[in-house]
DNA sequence: ACGATAATGTACGGTGCCGTACAGAACCTG
DNA sequence: CAGGTTCTGTACGGCACCGTACATTATCGT
């Protein structure tokens, strides 16, 4: 299936992308992400200068997948109440990511991490903020809110983690939605 | 100033603790806690059976803490609506508490952590939407709603760890419980 | 003050991971 | 197909941690 046998730097981003979702920066580990792969040592070490270099590329592939390919997509939604619905929608929609958010945050005092982190959350609540601004709200108003509607998501992803989260989804969607919306 | 220079089970415990809220729930090891009281494995190793015993006793004085003497306080509270504005007060005050239950929240998957998170969770969640149902709304929804305001709880928690949380945090949190309350 | 028990220190073997060394295979280009 | 370049496997040394063995010191009842 692989055009080539030999193995991309992006093809080991992803496995380590992957093996971070599921188990956090701690578990994104060389040995391991190699064996998931049938790799050897060698080949990473050909490839990259350590492990904090995967972490960084698997942290990267997150980053463009998970905000900047939806910023555009954003953009094209002119009415800003359409488009905070559509964004809260798909957010609730796909927990894996909101779940890496979460974990990402929660993990935030590794070095390699926490820029990127930084970077994806400001983004996102900027962007977020823009619609309600858009909505009428003034500056401040609109960042608070940005942040509580943000807070929301994130933390529906950590109840979710241990089944806590509401099973109606698309009530409890509604229902938030109808609190924050001005 | 300890009434023995021996070590207590208890005192690991509280060691351990602190380890777990700077450092989560990877971060609880033997020879590091050890180096923090001055003493040696031998004796961490005559008072529990492993390291797994460590974490859960931190897990369980964290539990009894910041949940379980909690709940006679606000029992004490007659009306709903002040006891939520007397929670959703102290929560966003105490921040340290609020990293640990969003991060042993995010480490789910330890066989350790799980089920004291899940009872946790359960038992917030349950006096959050008890109010609720006292305050009208009805069982489902005020579920809904107490997801909801955790949620809230535990994202800003999680933002406040990068510094994305609002700063401005009594006008936030008015704005929060402004758009919660029924 | 003395022996039993409780607690601690030192030393060790095992495991999983990092990063390096080096040899060999696969691939290209003349 | 010869030769260098690109990649991969095997093997190694090092580190941090787990848990155990055993010797050693404190503490207490009598």
């Amino acid at each position: 299936m692989p055009r080539s046998a030999r193995l991309s730097r992006e093809e080991w981003a992803e496995a380590a992308l992957a093996v971070l979702v599921e188990g956090g920066p701690g578990a994104v580990a060389v040995e391991p992400v190699a064996a998931r792969l049938g790799a050897s040592k060698s080949s990473f070490y050909w490839l990259f200068d350590n492990r904090r270099a995967l972490l960084l590329a698997a942290l990267e592939c997150w980053e463009r997948r998970q905000t900047e390919e939806i910023v555009p997509v954003l953009a094209e939604i002119a009415d800003p109440g359409e488009r905070l619905r559509f964004l809260v929608e798909a957010a609730f929609a796909a927990t894996e990511s909101g779940d890496l958010a979460l974990r990402l945050l929660t993990e935030a005092e590794d070095e390699v991490v926490r820029p990127v982190v930084e970077r994806v959350t400001a983004r996102r609540l900027a962007v977020i903020a823009g619609s309600f601004e858009e909505l009428g709200l003034p500056p401040a108003a609109a960042r608070d809110r940005a942040a509580a509607a943000y807070s929301v998501y994130l933390g529906t992803a950590a109840l979710a983690r241990i089944g806590a989260a509401p099973t109606d989804r698309s009530g409890y969607v509604a229902s938030v939605l109808a609190a924050l919306m001005p």
